[in-house]
Order: C-alpha cells, then structure tokens, then sequence
DNA sequence: TTGACAAGGTGTACAGACGACACTATGTTA
DNA sequence: TAACATAGTGTCGTCTGTACACCTTGTCAA
C-alpha cells in the first residue's frame, strides 16, 4: 500500500499522523471491543487497534472511515472522533500523533470482521478480559470506554448498538451491560419511551417459549441527541 | 525560532501539526477571547488564535502550554485538549492538523496579554463579538465554547475563571455570564454551597457604599471536579 | 388439553431535588 | 442620620426519580 519510489522532504521536522479507532459491540451480553493482531514490526504479533497512517490529501474522519473499513470489513457505524494521543515516544519507530475515534457497532451486524493485509487476525475480545496491547492503546480503550459510559446519561447513544428494529428487554441489556448494573424493568420503559425518540413497528418478536415482545425501531436511527 | 539549515525528508508525505488554542476570560462581565493578530502570511493582518507548529519532541499539551506563554505571556491555567482539526485544506501553505485546546484565565489576571515577535497585536475580544478570523478558527471557537457551556452542567470549571479569593456574587455572575441568563441568587448560594467545595475564608470585601460581602476560597482551587 | 414455564408488560406511592418567591441586614456616603 | 446599594437568608409546591409485585401470553411437554 505505502511502496516509496520518492521522499518527502520538509525544511521541518513532521511528525507522522495516523488514525487509531476503539471499535465497540455488545456480544453475548458483554461489551466487547475489535482487535487486530499485528502482522509487521513493531509489536508484531501483539494485539492493538485497527488503524493507520492519514493520507496527504485525506480527511481525518476518512482516515479513520477508511481503516476501519480496510482493517475490519466495518462500515457505515457511528464514527466520533474522541481523543489525540501524541506522547514523544509513543511509537518506537518515529514521531506518531494519533487522532483517535470510537465507533459503535449493532450488536446482530454478523460482519465477521475479515483480516486484512497487514494484520495477522482480527477479533472481538470482551472489555473485562483484554489482551497486553501494543503502543498506547490501552489508554485510549480506557478513555473511550470512560466516554462511552458518560453519554449514555446525557444522549441516546445507546441506540447505535441496536439493529434496525429491537425490543424494549433488548436495549436495556444493553443499558445493563454497559453500567454494569441491572435496571429496573417498569422505570426503563418509562424513561425510554418519555422520551418519543421510538416506535413499535407492530410486529412480534417470537423467540422461546414465552410470550412474543413488541418490535421497536428507533425514529431517527442514525441521530444521536443530547437529551435533558 | 524555525530557522531552517537543512531539511528533513521521509519516505511518505507527512502533514504539519500544530496546537491552537481558546482562551477564555470574563472580562466586565463579558466572556471574552485572546486573539492575536497575524504578522505573516498567510492571513496577514487577520485575527487568529495563539497557536504555532509542534516541535518534534514535545508533547502535545506542552506545546499548546508553550506556544500560550509565548504569544500571550500566560501560563498556569487550566489547559483542556478540545478536538484535532484536519480538513484538507485548512492551510494554504501544506496539510496542517491542528490539535485544539481551551484555556480558562481567571477574572482578574491582571496578564495584560503581550504580543509575540510572530504577532502584530493581542487582545481580548467580547464573544458575543468577534472579528473576521484566520482559518477556520471560528468553528475551533464555536467548539470550545459549545464544550465550555456543557461542562457548567456538570463539572467545577467554571472555578476556573475566579481568582483565588472571590465573593459568591462574582461567583454568580461568571454563571450568568457563560449561561447567558439570570439566576435566582438564593438557589444559586444553596447549590454552590451544598457542593462543599468552597470554603470562607474569614474576610470581609468592601467594595462600594454597601454592605461588604463574605470571600471565598476554592478548597482545589487547580481541581476540576465532574459533579452530581 | 392443560398445566408449567419463561419472559413480556403494566401503575402507584414515597422521597428527594429543583425552582419560584420577598424581605431584612449591614456597610457607605452625603 | 437617612438614603442607598448590595449581602444574605427559608419556605413551599412541583416535578423527577426510584422502589416495588403481579398479571399476561405464548411455548412446550406431559
């Protein structure tokens, strides 16, 4: 992908700029987070986000669209840019700023993430169980993860963990999942309906031998608000 | 200060970085903005935000702090990263990423701000009004201001802009300034008080022909907590 | 067919938080 | 010493959030 025939050269020293993205899902009721194995030096074989260098002539928020996608088969998610992490060192080989996103992924999207070139294996692996990392990844998990727990309270950013239509004991395990704390029932539909932000589809959801729960979608599937 | 003798080439292009930053004070109950105006091209003659490229060995909130203190002549405030600006063409010159940052200068900080070799000019400038702005410096300012009025919500900083001894009618007043509305002066007392997070400091402030009104110190004054 | 099972779906009551609201206190100054 | 200007103080009603238990409805197996 990067096959130097030139240099570049500068009448400063540049730093390199890459794109690092925290991928989350919700699997098996567990928040779970998408790694990649690297293939090349350094910290080949360690796991770490997927990501890589900004083009000259791209857009940040392209950048990291697009390493995802090439990294992961992952599109058309929830993008945000979160953090830039740029310590001195950070990056054994040069100077590396990283611009970092997060990015929330349905929990049914069966996208088997598929490896790409550079990268050795790809998979989801649980928040409360996470491999060593490579460079500083750990950190920007860690405060994406402190983000992600923060908006709930404030937006409706949980919905961009659901599929198109979901029933109300669906999106409350994810509530539950990612507070990591059981809620109660009769008050979530409360508050969640209060706020006019979904709609029953009119269909059943029929799964096990217990009574069918209403379909849902939400009203504006790809908006996250600011609510209260 | 760049001072090229040779130059510096790598195998990929590589973009500039850079840290800009918003600075935020009340100013005869004003908030206002540090702006310093642009002796070079490009942009000449415009208004702009203090900020200037990274050095390659310098983290980036030391280089947002120090490009601070040597435009403006301030330091030691509150510092806070805000968001990395990188449209493609933000800068004529090459590819330029600009990692924001917002600064809260206390009230009284009598900084009269100095210009800088690289500026023709610095001064506060009232948000409600600002001038024509370099680049694309208005949205950075948009942003920080939409941060800036968010955290009011639900953190301390707005301690950020008293000085160390204050009365609670100042205190109000920077709340009214920032929310842009007035407030009832006894929940705001029953509010502010029942954080704990102020104490007396034992002094009167007399200040005009009217009864002079208790002071009060932050107990962290350098602390931004996040509350409720 | 029917009864056990398992999750779906519903309302009330109490407590604490928040907001509206008006008067007295105390120093300065003419 | 009286007028002035800001400092300082409490109550009450409303709203919000939380705790809490039972009936409903479909499946499945006896």
């Amino acid at each position: 992908m990067r096959a130097p025939k030139e240099t570049f050269s500068y009448p400063y020293p540049h730093p390199a700029v890459t794109t690092d993205v925290v991928v989350f899902t919700i699997r098996d009721e567990r928040l779970s987070i998408l790694l990649v194995k690297r293939a090349n030096p350094p910290h080949q074989g360690e796991w770490a986000l997927p990501g890589g260098f900004l083009a000259i002539d791209e857009d940040l928020d392209a950048c990291a669209a697009r390493e995802l996608r090439e990294e992961t088969g992952i599109s058309g998610v929830y993008l945000e840019q979160l953090y830039t992490f740029g310590a001195t060192h950070r990056d054994p080989r040069e100077r590396v700023i990283s611009v970092t996103y997060y990015a929330l992924v349905p929990q049914d999207a069966l996208a088997t993430p598929r490896a790409a070139s550079d990268a050795a294996d790809v998979g989801w692996h649980p928040f409360e169980k996470l491999p060593e990392l490579a460079f500083d990844h750990a950190d920007i998990i860690a405060m994406a993860h402190r983000r992600l727990v923060a908006k709930l309270d404030y937006s409706t950013i949980a919905f961009q963990f659901m599929p198109e239509v979901f029933t109300l004991s669906e999106l409350q395990c994810v509530y539950e999942v990612l507070l990591n704390q059981s809620l109660d029932k009769r008050n979530f539909r409360k508050r969640i309906l209060s706020l006019d932000l979904i709609e029953e589809t009119g269909k059943l959801r029929r799964s096990g031998k217990h009574r069918p729960a209403r379909e849902y979608r939400a009203k504006h599937p790809k908006r996250v608000e600011i609510i209260k």
